[in-house]
DNA sequence: CCCTTACTAGTCAAGCTTGACTACCCACTC
DNA sequence: GAGTGGGTAGTCAAGCTTGACTAGTAAGGG
């Protein structure tokens, strides 16, 4: 599973209501072009599957306020909160997992109570040390680890990624515990969107003018 | 980019001569269908993808040997064997990466020469480092880290995660420089292919029985 | 001798991703 | 007042990925 729909579902749900452009905005001001597939085309298909199946509701709205083409609002739905909801948490807690799909969820964590994070994020170390371990069993040969020869190196980079990424979430978790951040319940949430009209103050270099990169 | 074109060149060339069930065993004995899309319809269809681009030529072949439809053979051509080499080498340097291609092209690091391989480690690790302190420049605002919120531990997982990697990177070309493993021109190469009839050692409990899971 | 099981070797449609392209409007210059 | 540069908002075709499905043969049990 990729991080678009999570992304997607988070920029819509933050706004309130929300066009593609607006979305694509959003995850650009989030970083997200530079570790996801949060291409256009990906987005506004993202949106429109998400509308068909009920996730998001489409409303049709007149041309652009701001010169362009007309735009389409999405606003999402119950079923479209569950599954988002839904996604933060398997996406907090299965291991396997690309970057991205991590990423997105960190970025969405504080919508969950504090300590259901925290108890995802252990499940996730848990689960890091079962793959660990199945994979050390499964495929070290009788005769040594030697005897796979420079494959070896690639379950060497596998554990040795697994351990840092376990060492990081030990260090997240402890963070949360003493209090950092400020998690569903607990007052203001952190704002993580552009208002209409606002500058990213991230933007890269490369805005897109027709893009024609 | 994904894995797969670079997988699938990779095991086509370790056989001379090879049809799609005999790339997707193979893929499978390395491990690939846990950690990149080798999928058999990703399989069949860069053979075909790649096979009209020219960097494999393809032979229509009689019936199975051993029961089944006919099959299509492989070979690859030396444009496909140049692309192989280009793919090996900037999967080897390009730093963003997803893990899929990363360890693809850990596998197939013996096809290059032994200098060669390190110097590409070493300018992998000079653009992890170069990543970094852009990442660090950029993202960071002025008023400390803080005022991201909760969204600053995305950065923090990707700092962390490269610094795991640039770790892991130093490891390899240390054991590399010592002498480990045997390179391109330093006689018989390292084969990890099945041959016709051999089993799979590492078979996982689910071997792929008419694929309905 | 028939029938089930299992393996061999793939195809296919639906969905996803990507990069290039379009169309519109505004602000500005010349 | 005509042209042009750039931002707004999105479409589209080509390629890639996935999961389900097909079809053929061989081996073994009853």
């Amino acid at each position: 599973m990729s991080a678009i729909r999570l992304l997607v579902l988070g920029a819509v749900r933050q706004h309130g209501r929300a066009h593609g452009y607006q979305v694509r905005n959003d995850l650009e001001y989030w970083g997200a072009h530079e570790w996801s597939n949060s291409k256009p085309g990906s987005i506004y298909h993202a949106l429109k599957q998400m509308a068909k199946q009920g996730l998001l509701h489409a409303h049709e709205i007149a041309p652009s306020t701001a010169g362009g083409p007309p735009r389409t609002e999405y606003e999402i739905t119950e079923a479209g909160t569950e599954e988002y909801l839904r996604l933060v948490r398997e996406s907090l807690t299965s291991y396997d997992q690309k970057m991205d799909v991590k990423s997105a969820a960190i970025g969405f964590i504080v919508d969950l109570p504090r300590g259901e994070a925290v108890a995802l994020l252990k499940e996730r170390i848990r689960r890091i040390e079962e793959w660990r371990s199945a994979v050390t069993e499964h495929y070290v040969p009788e005769n040594g680890p030697e005897q796979l020869g420079h494959i070896g190196e690639i379950m060497n980079l596998w554990l040795h990624t697994a351990d840092a990424e376990a060492e990081w979430t030990q260090g997240l978790i402890a963070r949360i515990e003493d209090g950092a951040y400020t998690f569903a319940g607990e007052g203001d949430p952190f704002v993580g969107v552009l208002a209409e009209g606002e500058d990213n103050p991230y933007a890269t270099d490369e805005r897109h003018p027709g893009d024609a990169r």
